[in-house]
Formats: C-alpha cells, sequence, structure tokens
DNA sequence: TACGGTGCCTAAACCGGTTTGCTAAACCGG
DNA sequence: CCGGTTTAGCAAACCGGTTTAGGCACCGTA
C-alpha cells in the first residue's frame, strides 16, 4: 500500500496535526510531565495514528550517547564467529550490556580497514579483544575519546583490561604432558589477522612462553619448527594437523591454543588412522563448552571465557559512567582440566 | 594529559585553524576534488594535528543512512550465543556484510523489549531470524519503513526470506529411526523466548509436524508428553532430558531439534550410564561443526546454516539498494546424515 | 492594585555534520 | 578588452530531534 517514497513522519509532521510545537510533542515522548495531561495523551494519539517513531540518530546526536557498546576485532567476523571460544565470549558483553540497556554493535575491518570501521561506529565505549596493545587502532580510538577497555592485550596500560593467566596456563598444559613423558610436541598457536607489530607481546606469546619454560624444565628447546599457527577453528586446526603432518612431523602430542583447533586436530589425526589418546595426546586451551562432548573428551586450559566478557563489559560500563578512577586490570585464573585425550607417551611405543 | 572534559574538536574549530569555511573542510573530506589540492591537504594536515574526527553520528543524519545492518533475535544474545548454530549462521550474514561495507549491529530485547530495542537501533536494514511471521514486531519494523527480511519465520508473507526445508528434514529424521525399528522416542524442541502468538506455524512446529508424519507412516502417534522442549544450548539438552529421564521416561530415541541440544542430551544419558548408540539413539538438527567430532559422531539433519546466513544478508542488502522488486523467499534444501549416534533399537533388548 | 507564583506551552538555539545555490576571481579565445 | 567558462570557496539551509530561557494567563495574597 504505502509503497511509495512516503517522506518518514518528523516531529514537525506531528506538532502540526496536533497543533501544538516541537517541544511539546518532544515532552510528551520524553517528560510527559512537564505537559497538561490531557495535551500529553492526544499528542501521542496523534502521533501513533501517524506512525511517528522518533529518529534514533537524531536522538543520538543530541543526547551525546548511543546506548551502544562495541566489540572490536582484529579479525573478520566471518572467521571469528567460528570460534566458539567467541560465542561464550559475546555471550558475556551482552549479557551486561543488555542488563544495563546497552545495545551490541559488532566492529570488525571494513574492506580490510579496522580504522575505517571504527571511525563509522557509533558507540559510547568498546571492548576490544585480542588487539595487541601497541596496535595503532587502540591510539585511534583514545584520540576518539572512546572509552575502551582490553581483553587480551598487554597489559602494562593505562585502559582497563582484562586477560587470564595465559602464561601460567599454557605452563601446567606442558608440564601436565611432560610428565606423560612427551618430550616430542607440536605446538599449534592462533593466527593473527595482522602482520604482528613489533614490540608487543600477545596471547600467542605469551601462551608459548608457557610452553616453552615447562619443557625447559625437562631440558627440552621448543624449535622455531615445531610451532605453527592456523586460524582459531575447527577447520583451521584440521588443516594445520594436515600441513605439519604432511610435512613429515610425527609428533609425541598436539598442544592447541584453542579448544577449536585442538578438536579440528583431533580430527585431522583420526583421518590418518590414529588412534588419541593411544598413539598421540592432543591439550586444547580454553574449555569450551563441548570440550566435554567430543570424542575422546578433551584435556584443556580452562579459562572463564564468558566470565571475562562479563567484566570487560562491566569495566567498560564503568568507564562510560565516567568515574574517573584509576584503570582496573584483571586478571583472570586458568586451570588444567584433564580429560582423556591425553595419556602417557610410552604407550604408543612399547605397544609395538 | 588531555584528561579534561576536553570539547570534541568539531568540523568547525577546524575551519576556524585553517581559515577555511566549514563546508571546505567538508569537502576536504569527502569531495577533495572540488578544492584546490593545496588547500585540501592544508586542511587534511590541520585536522590531523587537530585530532578531529568527523562523528559518525552527525554523518548518518545528513546522509539519511547508518551504513549499519540489525540482526534481530527475539532472544537474548546471551542465551543465543551459545548455540554454535547461531553463530555460524552470524558468520554467513557477517561475511556478506562485510562485503558490502555494512557493519553489523546486534538487536535483541532490552530489559525485556524487543520494541525498545527496535526503536533505538540505528540500522538500515534488519535480518530477524526465528522470529514468527504474526510477531508484532515485525509490523512495528515495517512500519518503521526498515527493509527486512526474515529468517526461520513463516513463509508466506510479503517480506523477503529464507527457510530450509524443516518439515522434510524433521520427516528425514524420523523416518531414519522408525527404519531401525524405533517406535517410542522422545522429542526436544526449541523452547521459544516469547509467549507463542497463536497462529503461526514456527520451525518448532514445522519440524514436529515432520516427526509425526514420519512416525504415523509406520503406526505411532506422537504424544504431546513425548514432547517437550528446551534452550537451543548444550546445557539446556542436558537438563531436559535429565528432566523426562527423572520424571521416569525411558525412549529407545531422541529427536532433538538442535545439535546443541543434542550433544547435551548424549552428555545426560552418558551422565546416566547408558550407551550411544547401544542402549538409545540419538539425532540432531542443524549438522554444526563439530557435529563430526563428538562422541559418537552426530547423526543429524544438514541445514546449509552459514549459507542461509549469507542469503539473508543479500536479500536484505537488495532490498536495502531499493530496486522495488517483489520479494524473494528461498527455502534451503536439508538432509540427512547418518553418522554415528543412532542404531537399530534391536540391539539393546535382545542384548539382555 | 500591584506582585510573586504556578501551570502550560513555545521560539529559538543547538547537536555536528552535508549540500545547495551562488559569487568572485582567474582564465581563455577572439 | 570583452563575454563566457572554470575554479575555489562561502553562507545558509537542512537532517530530526532536545533543551534552554522565557512568555502568557491565571491565581491567591498583601
Amino acid at each position: 500500500m504505502d509503497h511509495q517514497v512516503t517522506r518518514r513522519v518528523t516531529i514537525a509532521d506531528v506538532a502540526e496535526a496536533a497543533g501544538v510545537s516541537k517541544t511539546a510533542v518532544s515532552f510528551a515522548f520524553n517528560n510527559p510531565g512537564r505537559l497538561n495531561v490531557d495535551t500529553a495523551s492526544r499528542i501521542m494519539t496523534i502521533a501513533d495514528a501517524l506512525g511517528y517513531r522518533p529518529d534514533p540518530v537524531a536522538r543520538m546526536l543530541t543526547q551525546r550517547r548511543t546506548g551502544t557498546i562495541g566489540l572490536l576485532t582484529p579479525q573478520a567476523l566471518a572467521l571469528i564467529f567460528s570460534n566458539p571460544f567467541f560465542g561464550m565470549f559475546s555471550a558475556g558483553v551482552a549479557a551486561v550490556a543488555e542488563e544495563a540497556g546497552y545495545g551490541l554493535h559488532f566492529i570488525s575491518p571494513l574492506h580490510g580497514s579496522l580504522s575505517r570501521a571504527i571511525a563509522r561506529a557509533t558507540v559510547d565505549g568498546v571492548v576490544a579483544i585480542g588487539l595487541a596493545a601497541d596496535h595503532p587502532e587502540i591510539a585511534e580510538i583514545r584520540r576518539a575519546g572512546l572509552p575502551m577497555t582490553t581483553v587480551d592485550s598487554d597489559p602494562f596500560d593505562t585502559l582497563p583490561s582484562v586477560d587470564v593467566d595465559d602464561e601460567g596456563g599454557a605452563r601446567a598444559a606442558a608440564e601436565h604432558l611432560a610428565a606423560l613423558g612427551h618430550r616430542d610436541v607440536l605446538i599449534i598457536g592462533i593466527e593473527r589477522a595482522e602482520h604482528a607489530p613489533s614490540g608487543a607481546e600477545d596471547v600467542v606469546a605469551r601462551r608459548l612462553r608457557g610452553y616453552r619454560t615447562a619443557f625447559a624444565a625437562v631440558g627440552v628447546a621448543i624449535a622455531d619448527e615445531d610451532v605453527i599457527v592456523s586460524p582459531a577453528t575447527f577447520v583451521g586446526g584440521v588443516s594445520a594437523l594436515g600441513r605439519a603432518w604432511d610435512a613429515g612431523r610425527r609428533p609425541t602430542a598436539v598442544l592447541a591454543m584453542s579448544d577449536a583447533i585442538a578438536i579440528g586436530a583431533i580430527r585431522g589425526l583420526r583421518d590418518r588412522g590414529l588412534s588419541i589418546p593411544r598413539d598421540i595426546s592432543v591439550v586444547g586451551f580454553d574449555d569450551i563448552e563441548l570440550a566435554i562432548a567430543t570424542d575422546p573428551p578433551l584435556t584443556t586450559i580452562h579459562q572463564p571465557i564468558r566470565g571475562k566478557g562479563e567484566e570487560a563489559a562491566r569495566l567498560l560500563l564503568s568507564g562510560i559512567a565516567g568515574r574517573g578512577e584509576p584503570p582496573e586490570h584483571r586478571r583472570l585464573a586458568t586451570r588444567l582440566v584433564i580429560r582423556a585425550s591425553t595419556a602417557p607417551v610410552a604407550s604408543a611405543e612399547q605397544g609395538r
């Protein structure tokens, strides 16, 4: 019916139709107490009849707030959403955002440019996950005057942050393997979108350090060739494992920096006829919900994924509220969860 | 340093500093061709020095477009993100949105009100998933003049839509079970947020019909008590199964309307000492990536989750582009994928 | 009768940009 | 030197709301 270019009905239209000023209409919606009750309801009736809906953009402009927080990732959403970890994390920030009446906007590179995406984002603040602390975009956001909290970035910072004990978790994972007698491990790290900017130490680096520390304690040095990277997804894990295998690597254990990767790696190993954990052990990182339901149930490092999201959102909201407290830094604990994807190294060899 | 309430630097500040008009500054950013090249670069330099960043909200207001599409769900994000299905679906819409230069905004009930969330959302169009066709919010969005495409809603509609052959898929799942000799099944449907508005037939209803048709063909009627519902999450599945079990239900097979639920149900059954599929068969719906990696690998109904998201986004974008074509309706195929969570019913009984 | 309140409503400024004429100067061929 | 065309930049209107600072009528009171 009204299929034409029917101009949107504005506050002025309502005002005219009701024979009052724009101010009155605005009051009817936002501050009815300032109007005679009859006038107010008459205005509302007319507004409704006309199908008037205050334009949220215009509203944002005058109020200087958007009621939205941004969730920024340096990787494409299409990729990141393939990782259950990210879903859980998002669920955490969404939960506290919703609770506080905020909407959620995802900010990810637009045509490859994170800057462009940031410039277009209409948000009151942003939670940035997986952004190295020296990433130029961080400076950009701060210049824009937006409150921000970082997650899994470097901690030494003037911004509030939340992360987990990556190094400790990784160390625990590697120690577990070392204690089982493993000496030859393949490490699958997380591929980062960005061309790693120089110095900053990211999640991958911290976990790697943990792995190395643990193995150094039993006298094995992890060579760079023992470390490969993969997108943090199931299919990423499958193919990363495949590449290493086809290149001739035959480790007795795999340390993956993400459960999605680990589960993919298990799939890849199975496809090659290996039995887990008899022939080869696998340990993940994250402890996603489904880690308990895989075959075999995954030995992994637990981190409070959802809690991380919640905490990040909380810190951000208090930053938005603008009490000028000094930035808080939260480091959440990790812990080893032993399930069934790891076993003593000996078993495979001795069995022969 | 600039820790004060430093007012945001506006286009007027830049204009003044550069000794030009606001127009010139605006041109320097959006239409540099209209300016002398020296002037333009001088303006840019000054803008940069001042840290000027055009306010995206103001920009939206004048341009009458936001460069953002909304993804609307009737359930809380915190819940929905717990379902891998949703992640995959989002990845699909995100992929084509990003490609087209659009951002992604999630719209979900704010303080329980979807209307409120919609009113606040600054988007150029919305993809609505899982909203019954007679849901009042649909009318609301249309009145707002926003292009919209529905996913998994009722199809008979004046809006573009995409869904899958739910009934056919469900029928295939049930036929598979029936062929294996199962006659006593428990069905776990998806709990919907909304107080089911009367007539509309949703995904749950369509799948249920498919299940019923298949079993009717072998002479068994599915009673209402055989149908329970659960949030579409792993933990939802665990507890739904628990409730049914504790209430004394002892089916030979479980038909879950979501893989997440199915995997949770398997977990619940295992916790009770059952072996899958020897003691009881389970079939899911969706075929999420991880369905291949669970223990046992899940027999399920495949649907092109990601493709659904992509297609929905494409339809929406063409709606936004506003070529006034009649709305398209896409129905994607489903198919049974037999893995290892189903087996003949006889085995358990005969084994005794 | 003048005066301070109070209740109800409005005109106009404002938020921070973009866009539409329009003008003035420089350029150009004849 | 002249009329016509570019080029460079500006003032003002506009997008659609909110908010400030009154104005006006009516009231009770000193």
